[in-house]
DNA sequence: CCGCTCATGTAACTGGTTACATGATTTA
DNA sequence: TAAATCATGTAACCAGTTACATGAGCGG
């Protein structure tokens, strides 16, 4: 029962639960139109994920047909919304809260190894990706306006806006930093 | 020449460029102690990678010897050089810049499937975990202070300060909310 | 009727992981 | 002298990816 489950397992229980009973693909599509790039949606990774999470009870299915066209719909079962919750937590698992992985500040990080002209280029173009960043973060906003009435949900998208004004507040000191000591 | 590689061979790329000639060990023990859980720094990832890096001629390594202990040296090649810098950009890629995954965020999507006073034991449960990232970002901070000489890797850590406000700043709010509106 | 989206899946691959194995050196 | 760390690697595994295949339904 208390079998671990990877992270996207967890996830997409949670998504199930969230968007009521649906299809494979619309997780599918939750997931690649979500603006964060962690998972893709990918098929070979969602269809038979959620045949493992049937085949594990925490899924249940039934086959919808109207003409010829068969459609897969889940729901979550009791025993996934107890998986659920005891993902979600707590208690919090060591490895929940971590310094995140951002590609940006990993590039950031050897900068020096480029000329100043190319520093700044990098920043402007930097500047750049954050704002279509930003214009991808409202389209889901506007788009899943729905879910939204979920206050948690809501809170998700907060927590986009408050990450991307840091990361832009950052982008700007480096900036400064770059224009008053040409050194690096 | 311009094989795409993947992000962990681009960064121990930079890596092995930022501390200067170093083993594969040092490499490893780099990524383990790094406060981000991207990459554990596994020994199956980076003896492997590192080789191929080498047939690639972005690294050189040589052998040294110091009683019957053998130590391989890696340094990085001028190659080498031209492929981090045409990591690190410009131009960026589409896909560098990007909403990052933070599975506290993940995890707080689902709150509502939580009774209440879960909910406020998870949000203490958090804000302690995110204080243990803290601790561990400025143990790193301190025993990496030789490389802080760098102003880029400094403004990395500075991203790092920035990011954890930011994250205490957004769990007051879904605190406050909570307490507020008891109604999820 | 052509192309797009809906819908479900499989096969091959890949970039990591854990666990194992080995042996030298250092420290308590 | 026992335990920890230094140091190098391999083997088995795993959770994702891309790419492919198939076919229904729909809008221009």
């Amino acid at each position: 029962m208390d079998r671990t489950q990877s992270e996207l397992e967890s996830f997409v229980l949670g998504l199930v639960w969230q968007l009521g009973p649906c299809s494979a693909y619309d997780v599918r599509k939750a997931l690649s139109d979500s603006p964060s790039s962690q998972w893709s949606g990918s098929a070979g990774a969602i269809y038979p994920l959620m045949s493992r999470l049937e085949r594990r009870r925490l899924l249940a299915s039934k086959e919808e047909r109207n003409g010829k066209r068969a459609r897969r719909s889940y729901r979550i079962t009791p025993a996934g919304i107890g998986a659920l919750r005891q993902w979600v937590g707590p208690p919090l698992g060591s490895d929940v809260a971590t310094v995140v992985y951002d590609p940006l500040r990993s590039r950031a990080r050897f900068l020096s190894a480029c000329a100043l002209e190319e520093q700044l280029r990098w920043v402007g173009e930097a500047r750049l990706a954050l704002e279509e960043v930003e214009r991808r973060v409202r389209h889901w906003n506007t788009v899943y306006g729905d879910v939204m009435r979920d206050p948690f949900v809501r809170l998700v998208a907060r927590h986009g806006e408050l990450d991307l004004a840091m990361r832009r507040a950052w982008l700007r000191e480096l900036e400064t930093a770059l224009r008053c000591s040409p050194e690096a």
